[in-house]
DNA sequence: ACGGGGATTTTCT
DNA sequence: GAAAATCCCCGTG
């Protein structure tokens, strides 16, 4: 199994860290995703802070239930779940037991487009990992990967990456109902493919502002 | 069993 | 900008 990037995996330590530091410092890191024979895959440069303590838009915030428990292990543990017939993906974050993750929320394409465009049932580079349930889809993650362990596991694994981020913004999380006011959305800002209102960010990856890609980035 | 709501996406006007 | 599509999950009875 040939990897398309020489970099390694974040360490356990990158994850055990406040929600809020692990959403910011994810930007710009590769996530890989191995199936079907090949590696799919992109730099992230969109994510969602959900805490353990009053956050209310959190699924821990009810408390441990059979769905969310992977949201409750190791930092670094992937947390999976569905919605309105999709599925989005969540790192585990902080301390064992604590309920926070980081909801993956867009790739820069980088790996396998063409294999993601066959996921996703288009051409367009734009549709493909812009938003959580497209990214899922594109990577073909779903609930089977819910608590896999992204410092172990052989299909899936976040890496560093040699880039370079523009300015980061923070900003209110996206389509939740409650603790709308948390400011802990955070995004590279005028990438192409950071999801919400097209006129934030429509800038071209040709022009300016945006995260390069890696050196070692193949196909 | 039932029903409402959801960390969404797509399509329509 | 609005609404449909679509289904899992959990609180309630």
């Amino acid at each position: 199994m040939k990897t398309p990037s020489k970099q390694k995996r974040l360490p356990r330590a990158f994850y055990n860290r406040p929600t809020e530091v692990v959403a910011r410092e994810l930007l710009g890191k590769a996530l890989l995703r191995y199936h079907s024979g090949t590696w799919l895959g992109g730099l992230i440069v969109e994510t969602e802070a959900y805490l353990s303590l009053n956050d209310l838009a959190s699924h821990s915030a009810r408390g441990r239930t059979p769905s969310n428990q992977a949201m409750f292990g190791r930092p670094g543990t992937l947390y999976v779940y569905p919605i309105h017939a999709k599925h989005c993906m969540n790192v585990v974050t902080d301390q064992v037991g604590c309920g926070s993750a980081v909801l993956i929320r867009a790739l820069e394409p980088v790996w396998g487009i063409e294999k993601m465009k066959e996921h996703r049932q288009t051409n367009q580079l734009r549709k493909l990992t812009r938003g959580p349930a497209m990214l899922c889809q594109a990577l073909a993650v779903d609930r089977s990967q819910d608590n896999l362990d992204l410092l172990s596991d052989d299909e899936i694994r976040i890496t560093h990456a040699k880039t370079t981020l523009s300015r980061i913004q923070t900003k209110p999380r996206i389509g939740i109902s409650q603790a709308k006011d948390l400011q802990l959305r955070y995004f590279v800002d005028g990438n192409w493919y950071v999801s919400g209102l097209a006129r934030d960010h429509d800038t071209p990856p040709a022009a300016a502002g945006r995260l390069l890609n890696p050196l070692d980035g193949g196909t």
